[in-house]
DNA sequence: TCAGATAAAATCGCGC
DNA sequence: GCGCGATTTTATCTGA
């Protein structure tokens, strides 16, 4: 039987902490390797991966872009109501 | 129903692979957001968010210092299996 | 008169290395400094600095993507350069 | 003759800020690249650009140390002028 | 194997 | 003081 709380630390809490994100972080490796298969498919299949990296990086600027223009409007939106 | 190849491009292809990496990105954006959540977790219950970032960062090296030298005993192991 | 090169190290070209890497930083934050001033004045003009910022985002955004389309328009060249 | 000022918003004090900020930013840029070229250089002449980035933080980080010790001090001197 | 580019992580600083 | 966004630094990866 450990101690539960030694030094001022419960040790156990902090196991589990580290135990969930080490667990979502190993997820994130292993779907940062499914892309990079992706991209051997691709590749495989007669893409050059560069230009599919750049369409991929226009289109997520795209969505960026999109997204702050709706900011910006709900900005002044929000400027406007100040006089109501 | 559009043209299969236009241009030397195999744009239904080129689509599917592009859906493929961007389903697999927003996978791994969820998955960071919810590594974040937890070290909010952590921070609420009285962890430094930074000490639980350091202990992470050890483990892993340590994890990735275990790995290597695996892979270095299967190298062996595998060079002394060409003399089998 | 300090030895020129000492455990294999030229201490003096260390120094003037780094010494020119810390007088750039210290512009480096003058210039944000500057900036930082900057949005006070907008802001004590009247302006939200909260939408500057978007503003500015925005604009940096539509260089960024333009510059990017300007790359993917040279790598197709490029690619379609193969059958030349 | 554009308009001074539409809906409510002053179009050319706004663009003045705009340009104020967006020159700076493009220095700040410029700055950056010629301390990445220093790195090079250094690295060109044979040192480690990891160590040197370390030996930077390490003496920013004893200028700040020594900064706040300063602003200690300060507000000692300060505290005791009240009784002058 | 290394340089250059890309993406991820950590740090910093601001505004709320 | 805290979260959030931006910047900066580190690590990974690709292509030469």
């Amino acid at each position: 039987m450990t101690k539960p709380v030694a030094n001022g630390v419960d040790a156990k809490a902090l196991t589990a902490f580290l135990e969930r994100i080490e667990n979502l972080e190993e997820e994130k490796r292993a779907l940062a390797d499914d892309v990079k298969s992706v991209y051997g498919e691709a590749k495989a299949t007669g893409f050059d991966p560069k230009i599919i990296r750049k369409v991929v990086a226009l289109r997520r600027q795209d969505a960026t872009k999109r997204r702050e223009e709706q900011e910006m409007l709900d900005l002044y939106t929000q400027s406007l109501g100040l006089f109501d």
